[in-house]
DNA sequence: GTAGCTGCAAACTCTTTGCAACTCT
DNA sequence: AGAGTTGCAAAGAGTTTGCAGCTAC
């Protein structure tokens, strides 16, 4: 059992096999795939897995802080594994997204909350830009 | 003729009683009013307005650039005027949104996706928090 | 006069849910 | 054994759209 496995089995989630499939889908994703995304990748370990299995158990990791929801501007969700705290570039182009990581940011984030009378919570910062030409 | 009306007036489009309502709404709204929002109180100005125009105007009016459109962590949209450029923190327990401006998370940003090779179109930054007891 | 705008209702997209059958522990 | 999980299909929420009639310019 892995180290994710172990974190669904203590919060009492059952290891089915539609679970493991979605599980390694996203473990093994190099991107931020969408619930479809994940629906058809995990069709191909378990071909029994539905699109409702899916939503329901991204949302249930997702409350686990398993994984990560994001929403960018696109009407839909995508998620990726919780790892290290970040945030993401869209290619407007081609859609990809790039992650990056800024400590001044996360400063200034929490400085502007408190000056605001806030304790901040979360935060979502996404940058959309055009690949420059070199 | 004010200011926004010659903005779409400019922009081709034609002034009609429901339109002049939901700008009207849009330039007398303190907060930052969803769709449904915008339908109701420009219902209360001219009777005849249909959901189906709000959609269609905000959409309008926010290709032009001359509204707004957010998607806070809702799933919906809230618009408001663009006016000058700021960000947003929203108040998890009220849904209030406090409006900031901080020139140096500009700076960064700027930085950051040069840094990456990607020229800045957009960006979304959005702090959620609680209101600090004192 | 006519291109553009409107209301209505139907359609669409993404997501959630009720239910009866099934399965992990 | 039993609580939790599943697939299916239907329902939901928010949004978009085809169409025939209307209206600003």
């Amino acid at each position: 059992m892995n180290n994710i496995e172990k974190r669904c089995a203590d919060a009492g989630l059952k290891m089915t096999g539609q679970r493991r499939a979605i599980l390694d889908v996203l473990s093994g994703a190099k991107d931020h795939p969408s619930v479809e995304d994940v629906y058809e990748r995990a069709k191909k370990i378990d071909a029994s897995v539905s699109i409702a299995t899916v939503y329901r158990t991204l949302s249930l990791l997702d409350e686990l802080g398993i994984v990560v929801r994001h929403e960018f501007q696109e009407g839909y969700s995508r998620y990726e594994i919780n790892s290290s705290h970040h945030h993401h570039l869209v290619d407007l182009e081609s859609g990809k997204v790039v992650e990056f990581q800024n400590d001044e940011i996360e400063k200034i984030k929490q400085k502007i909350a408190k000056d605001l009378g806030y304790e901040l919570v979360e935060c979502r910062l996404e940058l959309y830009g055009r690949k420059l030409k070199k």
